[in-house]
DNA sequence: GTGGTCTAGACCACA
DNA sequence: GTGGTCTAGACCACG
């Protein structure tokens, strides 16, 4: 697994290792047993601060998804992506499906982004009581009357 | 237009702020002429503070999107989604129904953000020099090999 | 309120901060909507660096037991200590006696510590699945046969 | 003996492990002339390195209360629990009847062990130069103005 | 060599 | 002036 660290998006650099990691669980890309990067290989890789990396660690030890063993590494705990690797890969073939017009249409990434947070947003309002998510985007989205 | 601020999300506040202004100008919630919310609305209805909030349309003002008038407000000036409406709305259609059935399979909100975030990075290798740049999440994503 | 470091003990300084708050909202000390000192306030009374209190403020924020407001302070959030208050001095009042009486008898601190560790070990082994505590001293303990 | 080290608490386990032999000392468990376990048992009893176990041996012969014999084994040196085992164990049966009391009143170890470091603290500023120091909890407690 | 703790100090976001 | 982020670097605990 690698990382990639935009230091342009205003989102703290640890944030953006967590959220990373996060997605990596979803997606399937990580399981429990895996082991994480070594602090070193993070910072080698992606030129933040060792203790940037420590702390989103730890930060992701908290919340009880990864477990730091001294002297041997950093390992997933509990998984979060629940959802069947196959119903996922119809998913995501048919979004890129989407994804390959919307650009043919002109859309670039942002516009993208904002399609797809206004959904969600309209979209979430209906599926209202299913968050308890953690660190989602539910609760930031635009409303016009 | 009513902003949302998500004080947990990690994002500062007036950008959370700059960016659903962009996201209304690129969804074609907002077009040049109109009116942004005074600063005094956005605090009653957000929450933040009033200097938040004169950052963020400062912000705007700089970029060349908003230009503030003396005693009578902040307008649009120029617009960012040069999309036909009705192909947006056609892709926007299509997603939502996309984005149902994400749902009824099982995925949250940050499920598909993540879903969503990884098949625009693979698709971004592809497009590259495409995007307008911005504060767009270019460039963050993960990668597992 | 006010913390003291014992740089002796070998337990992180951060650790020592986070554990004194809990136990001012177990002992009801502290309660939902109090302020805690600011961080600028521990430095100055302790002497530990403030990245050390943010980290232990931090922590207590993911823990969900208080809340950080830019610019006003960090608050309390939930409480812990679910106990009466008069309930609570009498157990206290009573504790107090035994303690007067071992140190008559001879023991010192390390020796009563000694002994109420071991006494709720054992009594920990009956009262079993009540735990869930968090970073309790649980799961510690002497075991001789 | 039987050693028990808590990876989550914070404290070193090499400490714990000392801890939890001066604990065993000041309850009279362990007397001088007895063996501790030898390195290899507590490496299979608790899962801790081997040099983890010698540390915690070695710091403890440096302090004067055991002695490591060549080819056979750790022996205990001096006592810590000058206290009549009479007394003792009076003072521990009247502690059991006041912690059941306490847990019957809804406090959980956590509670307890926080009342007893606080009427310690309030306690020690009494006795003062009482203690014989070496790694006590005391210097740490809270103090509410 | 692994993760973890702490410090000192610069700079940012927010009220 | 409030909390928060990040860096650089020293040192510790553990395997």
């Amino acid at each position: 697994m690698e990382f990639r660290i935009d230091r342009s998006s205003g989102l703290p650099a640890y944030l953006q290792l967590v959220r990373q990691v996060r997605e990596a669980l979803r997606l399937g890309w990580l399981e429990p047993g895996d082991r994480l990067p070594t602090v070193r290989d993070v910072v080698a890789g992606s030129g933040v601060n060792a203790n940037t990396v420590l702390k989103a660690y730890r930060e992701l030890e908290l919340s009880g998804l990864v477990e730091a063993r001294q002297g041997s590494g950093t390992f997933v705990k509990a998984g979060l992506g629940s959802t069947d690797p196959e119903v996922m890969n119809a998913l995501r073939s048919r979004l890129a499906v989407w994804v390959r017009e919307a650009r043919e249409a002109g859309l670039d990434a942002e516009d993208i982004d904002a399609l797809v947070r206004s959904v969600l947003a309209v979209d979430g309002d209906r599926a209202a009581a299913g968050g308890a998510g953690g660190q989602t985007n539910e609760g930031e989205g635009v409303a016009v009357r």
